[in-house]
DNA sequence: TACAACTAGTTGCGAGCACAACTATATCAT
DNA sequence: ATGATATAGTTGTGCTCGCAACTAGTTGTA
């Protein structure tokens, strides 16, 4: 164990690059939605809603896709539902689950939000890397997340 | 700024790729972290200060490096200096200064973990990639560093 | 020298999160 | 049917962090 191959320069430009760069990079986009009234992770939840069929979601799939815990998404959920963004709907077939429904307001909120998001997001990122390095992005983090979700 | 161009395919896998993935891959290379008895943030102090000379830094410039706040990083060196691997030393030339600094145990430690930290960054990241993957990542973050870092 | 402006670090406090315990509902085995 | 087990969601609690306010020490200006 004590016998391990270290990361050539190469490597460790890339590992340390990610390390360093990626948590200033989501924060960099996050606060870009500030001026807007919303703060990153209620912006993701709406995404997430505005994507999903009929606008809705169980809690606790929601909840996975923003990699919240259940408790951490109840108390997420107090600021959206009390700007009307989302309201709950139980479920008729199974008593214990509950639907996160995107309102038309919130809709029409994140409608509004989206190309500034978009604006930042390429300007902060996109924009920067070459074809070939949207490419290796986009191959190389899809090997990862096999191999990550692989580790449940 | 309703006219803003959409990101295409190659695009969007690589901004959803990293999104989605980089949140999980950092936290899963943390846990690989916690039978050794150290979480991610003391990991990254620990290993910060034993990069630095003489395994010491301002506790302003370690907070700057470890994106922590001031008062952070204040409450951060609680834990590693009650286990002794880090100790803190004034300034004699300015008084307002205070320096932490790795003890022998905590350069100990950090030497015992290395190698398994090492380990978890090239199954979960580095070793997955193939060599031109590894390359636009170093180029890519550079670049997106380099225009993160100017905006303040 | 003396006073203002700045910098380093700590403390009070509130926000956001996970974990554990709890309630309610559903499913499964017998 | 019925009791055990599993699942969905909420609530209580504690941890980590940032922000604002504070203390202490330094630098700049006159």
């Amino acid at each position: 164990m004590a016998n391990q191959k270290w990361l050539n320069s190469a490597e460790m430009k890339a590992w340390r690059g990610f390390v360093s760069t990626s948590y200033d990079l989501l924060n960099l986009i996050a606060r870009d939605l500030e001026p807007f009234g919303i703060d990153g992770g209620d912006y993701q939840l709406l995404a997430m809603l505005s994507e999903a069929p009929n606008q809705k979601l169980k809690m606790c799939d929601l909840a996975e896709k923003l990699r919240l815990s259940r408790s951490g998404l109840t108390r997420r959920m107090e600021g959206v539902m009390k700007a009307k963004y989302v309201s709950q709907i139980r479920d008729e077939d199974d008593g214990r689950v509950i639907f996160a429904h995107l309102t038309k307001k919130g809709y029409d909120f994140i409608k509004t939000i989206a190309p500034h998001h978009l604006k930042s997001v390429r300007n902060r990122m996109i924009d920067l890397l070459s074809p070939a390095e949207i490419k290796a992005f986009g191959s190389g983090f899809e090997k990862i997340a096999k191999n990550v979700n692989s580790s449940d």
